[in-house]
RNA sequence: GGGCUGGUAGCUCAGUCCGGCAGAGCGUCUGGCUUUUAACCAGAUGGCCGGGGGUUCAAGUCCCUCCCAGCCCGCCA
């Protein structure tokens, strides 16, 4: 169905405080509902793409994704782009640089005189120091379209600079210089820099490539601008022009982006836009304005979110602390990533490594209260009712998930019949799972792992694969050996097992705390370890007991 | 200097729009055999809701003000 809403101007008298959404996401859709937009309904994004891209910038494709699966579920046709502002200059030297593989490098490992040399140029006329796209624009782009596509959200990126060059700037910048008396005026209420010389187009010079910024002459009848390559300042440090006279079209610049910004939304023709805070107090209430009063467009309806911090502080594409969205899916489902970005976007939020763990519970806690399967009040209910289809691939209720720290532990071997065994053994996973849901719950053991090994906590075992040099007193042999015999003999489960290591220890006049750490040194060359008996009763008889005969 | 956003239990977060007993999970503690062992179960513990003031029968929620963090505009460079 299209056009919902059409003129039913009758039934849209309830006011708009009338029910109170659960799911933000939905908050927002009834306002662009409430507008009546055109279909297919355009939701935006976008990032000027000159660092590493980092989880931060998922919240420009992961905020309009969740709008977007809610307008789509009511019906409405959706279509979810995203600018890559490419045209944007290269200001500074980036600190660091992910390659395709999302390896992250310093500049010592790659061109950096393709960057250096090429500062004050648009992205996409930037050599790649990687020498692999066909520009740095295009390499950071093609990070980005792998970050929205390992999160699984389907949308068409555009390149700022193919619009520039395919025209379809051309009338809104005419537009913008034509009136630019009255760009003047707007923007100078809230850039104070903004004085009579200022023209609200850069011309791109035809001999250095450098985006320039004085303007001496515009002739809209030829839709050209004459200017001078002059040095100008961008990030705190002047680049220097070259001094040539020339002439440029529409299409051979860019808008600056307090411009620029509202003429995508008009262009784009975009109905919502997710931005960080920001452009929240700077390019969003200009470019409101400047949408209204200069391209006669009404703007999308906004939405601000907050920063993430990493680990604690901010992140910097330019420091280099970052996160990157490959990483993340090293450590964590898609599904509970995606979860990440159903939270209050107002809201200010850590993504600590050290405590993914509390995150993943949280995703379980979310998928179990969605199948009713634990006390929750409405509002969690109706949250997790509406937004966890949204976040999984699809809706299975048979699903069965393993606690991401007892996943960690089942890393502890790469023996995958025996991870299922003892996810089996422990209560983890019924005997009848079917194969897909073993599978599936299974697929979280690598994820935490790699978090396990990657943070170094307390989950971070391993199987010793053969037998580690360790030396017994003759009762401690005596008793392990009895143990062994007692195992094969009984078969015993895991409590009735750590039951029977506190019995052995003392039968043979050994501490218990010794005996316990004796164990632990012979299956994982540690002193310490999960709980002992469980564990050993989730593996394999014959393993077990042969190592506890030190074989 | 002006403004915006955030600040809720040890941790991660709901609840604030629209005032009605301060919540969840995790952690911690205790117990679950005579037993320290990270995957079990039960119970308990946990809060000046950043501070102060105001409105109200009633404030985490509304108003004022201050503090802290981040950001924007300006100023400076």
């Amino acid at each position: 169905m299209t056009g919902a809403n059409d003129d039913s101007s009758g039934s849209d008298d309830t006011g708009p405080r009338e029910d109170h959404q659960a799911f933000w996401a939905d908050a927002v859709a009834d306002e662009i509902e409430a507008r009546n937009p055109d279909e297919p309904i355009t939701i935006k994004g976008g990032v000027s793409p000159s660092g590493v891209p980092h989880i931060g910038h998922l919240n420009e494709i992961m905020r309009g994704y969740f709008v977007a699966q809610a307008l789509r579920d009511r019906g409405h046709a959706v279509e979810q782009v995203f600018t890559s502002d490419d045209k944007d200059r290269l200001r500074k030297m980036p600190r660091t640089l992910a390659s395709l593989d999302w390896e992250i490098v310093g500049l010592d490992e790659v061109d950096a005189g393709a960057l250096g040399e090429n500062l004050g140029k648009p992205l996409t006329d930037v050599p790649d120091p990687f020498g692999c796209c066909s520009s740095f624009g295009a390499h950071q782009t093609e990070l980005l379209r792998k970050s929205a596509e390992a999160m699984g959200v389907p949308i068409e990126i555009v390149s700022n600079t193919q619009l520039y060059a395919e025209g379809a700037f051309e009338s809104v910048t005419r537009t913008v210089l034509e009136r630019r008396e009255r760009a003047r005026e707007i923007l100078a209420d809230y850039q104070e820099k903004v004085d009579d010389s200022y023209v609200p187009f850069s011309p791109q010079c035809e001999a250095c490539g450098h985006l320039t910024e004085t303007v001496t002459a515009i002739d809209l009848n030829s839709e050209t601008v004459d200017y001078v390559c002059e040095s100008v300042e961008a990030g705190n440090r002047i680049i220097e022009g070259c001094g040539h006279e020339g002439t440029a079209t529409l299409r051979e610049g860019k808008l600056p982006w307090r411009f620029e910004w509202p003429a995508q939304w008009r262009v784009l023709g975009v109905d919502f836009e997710p931005f960080g805070k920001d452009h929240a107090e700077g390019s969003w209430p200009s470019g409101e304005e400047i949408c209204r009063e200069l391209l006669d467009t009404e703007p999308p309806v906004p939405m601000v979110y907050e920063w993430f911090t990493y680990n604690g502080s901010a992140l910097s594409s330019s420091s280099g602390h970052v996160i990157t969205v490959d990483e993340v899916l090293s450590v964590l489902e898609p599904e509970v990533f995606r979860y990440f970005f159903t939270k209050d976007p107002g809201r200010a939020r850590d993504f600590d490594v050290r405590q993914l763990d509390q995150l993943v519970d949280e995703f379980d806690r979310f998928e179990s209260v969605c199948f009713d399967r634990v006390d929750a009040t409405d509002r969690e209910r109706a949250v997790a009712e509406r937004a966890y289809p949204m976040v999984v691939d699809s809706v299975r209720e048979e699903r069965i998930r393993i606690p991401y720290t007892f996943a960690a532990v089942l890393g502890m071997t790469d023996d995958e019949a025996l991870r299922a065994s003892m996810a089996r053994r422990s209560g983890h996973l019924p005997d009848d799972a079917p194969e897909w849901v073993v599978e599936d719950a299974l697929a979280r053991v690598e994820n935490a792992r790699t978090w396990a090994v990657r943070t170094d906590n307390e989950y971070n075992y391993r199987l010793a694969e053969s037998l580690p040099e360790i030396s017994v007193s003759a009762s401690e042999a005596a008793a392990l050996d009895s143990l062994a015999d007692l195992i094969e003999r009984e078969h015993p489960d895991g409590e009735t097992l750590q039951q029977q290591i506190y019995d052995t220890a003392r039968e043979h006049g050994i501490e218990v705390g010794d005996f316990f750490e004796l164990g632990y040194r012979l299956f994982l060359d540690q002193p310490q370890g999960p709980r002992l008996g469980p564990f050993l009763a989730a593996m394999d008889r014959a393993f077990v007991t042969g190592r506890l005969r030190r074989e």
